[in-house]
Order: structure tokens, then sequence, then C-alpha cells
DNA sequence: TTATAAAAGGACATACATGTCCTTTTATAA
DNA sequence: TTATAAAAGGACATGTATGTCCTTTTATAA
């Protein structure tokens, strides 16, 4: 399971990536209000993403989050690697200090089924590809009622 | 990703049913020891267990941890529930409040089947399950030199 | 040029998971 | 019956994730 941090810079992305097709910039306000996350929370994790060059954003009057084209396609696998590291697509389920093909513990052969399947989830959707479901209405951003 | 409790609590129980099998009863330090997880904090996880009729323990001199004839069919769903409870089974992995089929966010189809495929897993391995493959050979409890 | 609006950054606060220590209870062996 | 060994239980300690608040920096509009 993702933590709640890698949950909110997710969806934060997503709804960035939302507005900047519509040629906005949004604010940690707007953006936090849109995710259902704390405002001063959700700022800390926005730092971390412009720090990490996942997004970029200007300061100032008129500033806020936006994307440049290096940045137009990037999986979820790279937010998560930024944010809570990537230790859960090696971790033993079982709890050993390594996984290890050659010396399974006795949930290998089906845990790493289910650990490689999330990987490639993760390494196929992009921030993009979930926000174009968003734009297209197969899917929903938040529960706010409209 | 299942909690450091958890895991110990699995393969505590795997060690407690191969320990059985031998006509043996292991103690708490014993099942720390081979589980390679601190002895005060195994003992309050073997507390929740038997607190929760997991297993049986008997106090006293020549006491121990066993499983009777009712616990002999323990998913790692059972453990898993009482350890740690159940939320990752339902949670979305987007972050909405509810993971909802009609509603979707827009990882749901893809989530939707790692989800359920771990949960499938826990469902169907039990303890003694486990406990057999390292019997046979098959798998490790611990990454212990012999 | 100055006031303002916005992100960045640092310090602190809270909650929960993990881990430790000491006392109490209880079953058995001597 | 008493000493001993073992689990149970309560209180406390530490670490990490989550969350808050206030100050600093910087870009723009007036
Ligand atoms: S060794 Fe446990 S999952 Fe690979
Ligand atoms: S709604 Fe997000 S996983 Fe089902």
């Amino acid at each position: 399971m993702l933590s709640k941090s890698t949950e909110y810079a997710i969806r934060a992305l997503v709804f960035v990536q939302l507005r900047n097709w519509e040629q906005k910039r949004p604010g940690v306000g707007e953006i936090a209000k849109e995710i259902e996350a704390p405002e001063a929370y959700t700022a800390k994790i926005l730092q971390t993403l412009t720090k990490n060059k996942l997004m970029d954003s200007m300061k100032g009057r008129g500033g806020g989050f936006f994307f440049n084209d290096n940045q137009s396609n990037l999986t979820l696998y790279d937010v998560i690697h930024v944010v809570e590291g990537d230790a859960c697509f090696h971790k033993c389920g079982f709890g050993l200090k390594q996984c290890n093909n050659d010396n399974p513990c006795p949930l290998h052969e089906q845990y790493k089924i289910v650990r490689d399947g999330f990987f490639e989830i993760v390494k196929t959707e992009t921030i993009q590809s979930l926000s174009e479901k968003i734009k297209q209405g197969e899917a929903v951003l938040n529960r706010l009622k409209k």
C-alpha cells in the first residue's frame, strides 16, 4: 500500500496536469482543496516534488505549479521513488531481510507475482495517463460533491 | 505491504507450528531468536495472538506456545485481520475515501486486480501450508546461518 | 519602486508503529 | 509447600509518518 504522502503527491500532480491543460497554474491552496489534503502538508509535498524536478513552480504573484515539456511522461514509479522510496518493490513479503529467488521464503512464488504486477502498473501508468482518464470522464480525482 | 508486526506474527506462528510437529512448545526467547525479532516486542505480539485465540499458551514451568486442533487451518488473512486490520484489502489505491466500482479512481481497474490477487493469496495460504513448505525444505523461515 | 501574492524553508506538534523494562500471575518441579 | 520458570500485563521510550505554524525569498502588478 502506498503511503498517504505518496497518494497526496500523485493526486496533486494529476490535478496540476488537468489545470495545465486548461492553461492554468494552480497554487497550494487550490491543490490542497481539490485533493482533500491539509494545506500546509500539501505544501511540503509539493516542495519535495519540485525539488526533485517532477514538476516546476513559479514564486510570486501569478505563480503556481506546472509541468514543462521534459516532465510530460512522469510514471507513478518516479513519484513513488521520490516520495517514499522503492523498498516495496524489492521487499520479501514474509519479512526476510532480502527476497531471494534461490533461497525463497514460503510466500515467495505467489507474492512475487503480486509485487511484480504492481510494479508493472506503476511503471506503465503516468500522471498524464491518469489525468487523461479523468479528463475523459472515465474516472474521478476526488469524492467531493459537485 | 504488511506491517512489521504482522510479519513477525506470521513467522512466529509458522515456527510454533514447526516445533509443535516435533512435539515441542517453544517459548518467547526461542521464538524471538528464530524469527529475528526483539524478544520483548515478540512477547507483545504473541500476547495479541493468544488473546485472539489464534494459538494457545501455557504459563509456568514447561509452558510455551502451541496450536490445539481448532487452530489447525489458520489463514494468513486471519492473522493480518487480528494484527493490523484488513483496511488494505478495501482501500482505494489512489487514496480516495472509498473504493467504488461505479465511480472509480483512474487506478481502480488495474489496482483492483493486484489487491484482489493478494487477498486471494492470504485467504488460501495458511500457517500450516507455509510451515509444510519449510518442513519439506522448499522454503526457509529465516536467513540465519546454520 | 513598493506592495502584494505566492512558493520555499525551518521549527515545532501530534499520532501511531515499533521497541523496552519491570511487575504480576500461574503452572510445574523439587 | 516452596522455589522456579514461564506467559501476561502495564508503563514507558524511541522513531517515523503525518500535520501545523511562522518566517524568508522572489516574482509580478500597481
Ligand atoms: S523471499 Fe520472500 S518474497 Fe521473495
Ligand atoms: S476507486 Fe480507487 S481503487 Fe477503487
